[in-house]
RNA sequence: GCGCCCGUAGCUCAACCGGAUAGAGCAUCGGCCUUCUAAGCCGACGGUUACAGGUUCGAGUCCUGUCGGGCGCGCCA
C-alpha cells in the first residue's frame, strides 16, 4: 500500500515538472508516506509538499493543492485532503483493504515477505559463547535477538547464514581445564589447592564426574570420551570443552535456535589465517614495532589509540583473531555481516573495524554491522535474582526456560529495544493471565481456531474463496480497525528487518491481537446471514494467517487451543 | 578524565531513520459472562518527554552544554 502511494506521488511530481509548475531540474524530495495516527487524518499521509516548499520558495499548502490536482486516478484512493501545514492525507477505499485481505490469503505463509535482500548472503553471528559454562540470560537475549534478526532477514529475501563463533583455546579454556581437574581431585571452591579464579559453578563437578566415569559426549561433529585420568590435562580440556558445548547445544535447542556454522577460533590459527592477516596488515604499511611489540595504527581508521597486535612475548592479542575471523566472513562471501554482542564488548568494535579497513581488501567501511544488547536484570518476587544453583554466579538461560517456558522467555527478551537495559520479571512472564503479552497474542490465534472448529461442528458453510466476494459486508469500525492493522504487517516486517529491531514486530503483534480481541467481543462471527458470516470468517482467517506468520518470525508457537 | 549507550505516566517500556492532540501494558478505581474460550472486552485516573539553550514550517527524535544511571577504556579475553 505504502509503495503504491509513494509511486502515485512520484507520478504527480513528474506531471508538475512536465507542466513547468515545478522546475524541471528540481531533485525529487525525500518524502515519506506514513500511517496517519488518527482516523480523521485518513489512512496515510505524506509530507511531500512541505519538503518542496523550501527549495521552490512557495507556500506548502499551495504546493499540496498542485500535487493533489496532479495525482493520477487510482482505485485504492477514495479521496485526498490537505491538512495542517501542508500534509496530504489519503483516505483509502474499502476495496483497497479487501484486496489486501486477498493478498494475505493468496500469499499465505509468505504474506509480509519482501525481496529487499535480493538473494545476497548475510552472515548473522550471535551468542558466540565460550564453552566455559551454561548459557546465561545475556546469551539468551543475544540469542533471541540474533535469531529473530536472522528470521526477519530471511523473510526479506536475504540468504542468511547463522554463525556461532567460539574460543576453544585461550586462557579461559585453560582455566576451565584446571578447574575441572581440581574437581576431579575432589576439591571444591574454597578448599586448599582450589585454583585461583577457578570456575566455581556446580556444573564443573558434573563435567569432572562424567570425565572420570568415561562418558562420551558429542559436540561439533565429534565425540569425545572421558579418559578418566585426573593427571591428563589435555584430555580433561578436550572433554570439558566438548561437554559444555554439548550442554550449550541443549540450551539452544530448548530455546529453538539452530546454527548453520560453528566457527572455532583455533581453526584460524591452524589454517594460518591469523598469520596471513598479520602479514597483510604489515604489507599495507599500517603497522609498526615499538617496545618489542607489533602495533596496528588503528587511529588511522577512527580508533582513539593504536593497538598492540603481537605482544613482546610473541603471542597475539585477542583482537587479531577477531579481525582474522571477520576477514574470513568476507572471504567466505558474506557481502554483509551482522555481529550480535553484549554491549560490554563495545570497546572492541572500533578496533576490529579499523583492522578490517587496514587490510585494504575492499571490505566495505562499517563492516560488520554490530548489534549490541544491554544487560538483563532478572526479577523474582520483587527482588533481583542473581544466582543459579548450577552456574553459581549467574542466572542461566535454562533457569528462565524452566521457570517461564520457551515462548515467554523469547518474547520478553525480544520485546525491548536492544540498547536499553531490560528488566525480566519472572512473575509477570509466568502468569497465565491477561498480564502476559505472549499468551495474549497466542490466545488470539487459539480463539480464531476455536471459532473455525465450531463453524464446522455446527455445519455452517464457510469457504474463503466465497467469503472474498462478500468483504463489502465488513463495514463496522472494529472490522475496519482490524483490516487496517493487518495491512500494516508488511511495513512492520520491512521496518523491523531494515533497522534490525525485532521488538517492533513483537509490540505490533500485541496490537494486532488487541484489534482482534476487541472485534471478537463486539461481534458474533457465526451468524445466520450466510454472506456476512462468510465475510467475517474470511477476515478472521486472514488474521490467523498473519498471527501465524508474525509469531513464526519471532520463533513462537501458534497453539490451536489453550 | 575520555568514549559509547540510556533518561518518556507510580512501575516496565513504545513512538514508523524530524511530522499533526506523545501511546501501550502493569498497578489503582469502575463496569461487562443465558451468546463463537473472561488467558477476553469497555471506561476512568495518570505527562513541562531529566534540565537549559540552539537548528526550522514543525523536535521525545538532530546539535551544544549540564545533571543522573550503565558499560568500556591492558603487551587480559
Amino acid at each position: 500500500m505504502k509503495q503504491q502511494l509513494h509511486d502515485l506521488v512520484l507520478q504527480a511530481f513528474a506531471v508538475l515538472q512536465h507542466a513547468a509548475t515545478l522546475p524541471a531540474d528540481l531533485e525529487t524530495p525525500d518524502f515519506v508516506i506514513e500511517r496517519a495516527r488518527s482516523r480523521e487524518h485518513g489512512d496515510f499521509a505524506t509530507n511531500a509538499a512541505m519538503l518542496l516548499a523550501r527549495p521552490v520558495r512557495r507556500n506548502p499548502r499551495e504546493l499540496a493543492q498542485a500535487l493533489v490536482a496532479a495525482l493520477p486516478e487510482n482505485a485504492l484512493v477514495d479521496r485526498v485532503e490537505i491538512a495542517g501545514p501542508g500534509f496530504i492525507n489519503f483516505f483509502l477505499s474499502p476495496a483497497a483493504y479487501h484486496a489486501e485481505i486477498g493478498q494475505v490469503l493468496d500469499r499465505g505463509a509468505h504474506y509480509g515477505h519482501n525481496g529487499a535482500g535480493n538473494g545476497q548472503v548475510v552472515g548473522v553471528e550471535f551468542v558466540s559463547a565460550n564453552p566455559t559454562g551454561p548459557l546465561h540470560v545475556g546469551h539468551g537475549r543475544g540469542g533471541a535477538l540474533g535469531d529473530c534478526i536472522a528470521r526477519l532477514l530471511h523473510a526479506s529475501g536475504w540468504d542468511v547464514k547463522r554463525e556461532f563463533y567460539y574460543n576453544d583455546a585461550g586462557v579461559q579454556i585453560q582455566n576451565l581445564a584446571i578447574s575441572t581437574q581440581a574437581r576431579c581431585r575432589g576439591l571444591a571452591p574454597g578448599d586448599d589447592g582450589w585454583p585461583e579464579d577457578g570456575y566455581r559453578g556446580e556444573y564443573i563437578a558434573d563435567v569432572a564426574r562424567a570425565y572420570l566415569a568415561g562418558e562420551s559426549v558429542a559436540a561439533d561433529d565429534r565425540t569425545v570420551t572421558g579418559a578418566r585420568d585426573p593427571e591428563n590435562l589435555d584430555a580433561i580440556r578436550d572433554f570439558a570443552v566438548a561437554y559444555l558445548r554439548h550442554e550449550q547445544d541443549l540450551d539452544l535447542k530448548a530455546f529453538g535456535i539452530h546454527f548453520d556454522v560453528y566457527f572455532l577460533e583455533s581453526s584460524l590459527y591452524e589454517g594460518g589465517q591469523v598469520e596471513e592477516t598479520v602479514r597483510e596488515l604489515e604489507a599495507h604499511g599500517h603497522t609498526y614495532e615499538e617496545g618489542g611489540a607489533l602495533w596496528l595504527k588503528t587511529t588511522d581508521f577512527g580508533d582513539d589509540k593504536d593497538r598492540v597486535m603481537r605482544k613482546s612475548d610473541g603471542t597475539y592479542t585477542y583482537f587479531v583473531p577477531d579481525v582474522a575471523y571477520h576477514r574470513s566472513k568476507w572471504q567466505r562471501g558474506y557481502t554483509r555481516a551482522i555481529t550480535e554482542l553484549g554491549a560490554d564488548h563495545h570497546g572492541s568494535l572500533a578496533r576490529v573495524k579499523a583492522g578490517l579497513q587496514a587490510l585494504d581488501a575492499g571490505i566495505p567501511k562499517g563492516y560488520p554491522d554490530y548489534v549490541l544488547h544491554q544487560m538483563v536484570t532478572v526479577m523474582k518476587g520483587g527482588e533481583e535474582m542473581k544466582i543459579s544453583k548450577r552456574a553459581g554466579s549467574y542466572v542461566t538461560l535454562r533457569d528462565l526456560i524452566d521457570e517461564v517456558g520457551r515462548d515467554a522467555t523469547r518474547y520478553f527478551l525480544i520485546s525491548r529495544k536492544g540498547d536499553s537495559h531490560l528488566t525480566f520479571d519472572i512473575d509477570l512472564a509466568r502468569s497465565q493471565s491477561n498480564d502476559n503479552p505472549v499468551y495474549y497474542i497466542q490466545y488470539a490465534h487459539a480463539r480464531v481456531c476455536s471459532v473455525l472448529r465450531q463453524c464446522k461442528e455446527k455445519g455452517l458453510a464457510f469457504d474463503p474463496g466465497e467469503g472474498r466476494k462478500h468483504l463489502a459486508r465488513l463495514d463496522n469500525e472494529h472490522e475496519q480497525a482490524l483490516m487496517t492493522e493487518l495491512s500494516r504487517y508488511p511495513e512492520i516486517v520491512e521496518s523491523a528487518a531494515s533497522t534490525l529491531e525485532p521488538h517492533l514486530l513483537a509490540n505490533w503483534l500485541r496490537e494486532l491481537a488487541q484489534a482482534f480481541h476487541t472485534y471478537y467481543n463486539s461481534h458474533q462471527f457465526l451468524v445466520d446471514d450466510d454472506d456476512l458470516r462468510q465475510a467475517r470468517l474470511t477476515l478472521v482467517t486472514a488474521t490467523r494467517q498473519v498471527l501465524v506468520n508474525g509469531l513464526d518470525l519471532l520463533g513462537l508457537d501458534a497453539p490451536e487451543s489453550m
